[in-house]
DNA sequence: CCTTCTAGTTATCATATGATAACTATAGGA
DNA sequence: TCCTATAGTTATCATATGATAACTAGAAGG
């Protein structure tokens, strides 16, 4: 088995993956959002109730500029915090009502963009997709 | 065919190679250059040469931010500049010794990170995920 | 109670990045 | 030759991001 090869495919590949990704963002334009305010939405969307540590954590963001991010998006109504009952040092960050409404649109979005990548496969092509992503999901991008 | 499923599948799969991506290259941590210097070092090491109009196209940069970060790659000894033979507004950019140095470290860490997630696999099974790298790639990444 | 740890805040500074205007030089017609 | 388009430069400004120090408040254990 070739190694080169492969590490070809791999680089080729997530190359791909960005490029792509970014195509289906930049279609969405938030002007109201900062790049790094979005990543910030975008995890509580798919984790929320989250603390801001582990919003720091999984944005590689240290604490006091996660702390000053989320200011701002509480600034512009799209989340909101409540202090944890349990330990009242621990915060639950969710979206708003609105941030909900806006992650969904988004979401919608990407959906659509994806529909229009596959729209014409034949169900066994699209199960064959859904199998691709899978191995690769549990192999290397654990 | 669920395509609720498969778009969520997608959501998880292209978040799963962002993180992966970053954590390989966050082991490099060129502090000689700040993230973007690196997206337009990564795109000449596998195009050189080429002109500053493509450089800005593919890493979605104005040309005059472009042009500016270039000076600091070229400042810093990465990269070198000629003028086209055949049409002299043009250039050809591409590393220089030591820029291509770099990059080759870069690559060869990403290859041992690479060869650390897919050590004890088979060669059946690196087949396997050439092929799923190979299908996506035509199917959605293109 | 006292100490220490955890979670988060606030303020401040430096740097990286993005946007734009005004410019030079060359190419390629008409 | 003149006009226009292309390729790139330089300067300037605003904003986003990253780093750090000094702080508050609550938890947890002795």
């Amino acid at each position: 088995m070739d190694k080169q090869v492969l590490f070809r495919k791999f680089v080729d590949f997530t190359t791909g993956v960005h490029r792509t990704t970014h195509e289906i963002a930049k279609g969405i334009k938030l002007d109201a959002v900062t790049p790094v305010q979005y990543k910030m939405l975008e995890y509580i969307a798919v984790s929320q109730p989250v603390t801001l540590s582990s919003v720091a954590d999984c944005t590689h963001m240290s604490l006091p500029n996660t702390s000053r991010e989320l200011r701002k998006l509480i600034d512009k109504g799209l989340c909101e915090k409540v202090v944890d009952g349990e330990d009242r040092r621990k915060q639950r960050i969710r979206l708003s009502v609105q941030g909900q409404a806006l992650m969904n649109g988004v979401f919608g979005h990407m959906q659509t963009e994806l529909d229009r990548r596959i729209e014409g496969l034949s169900a066994a092509q699209l199960k064959e997709i859904e199998q691709a992503l899978d191995l690769l999901q549990t192999r290397i991008f654990k």
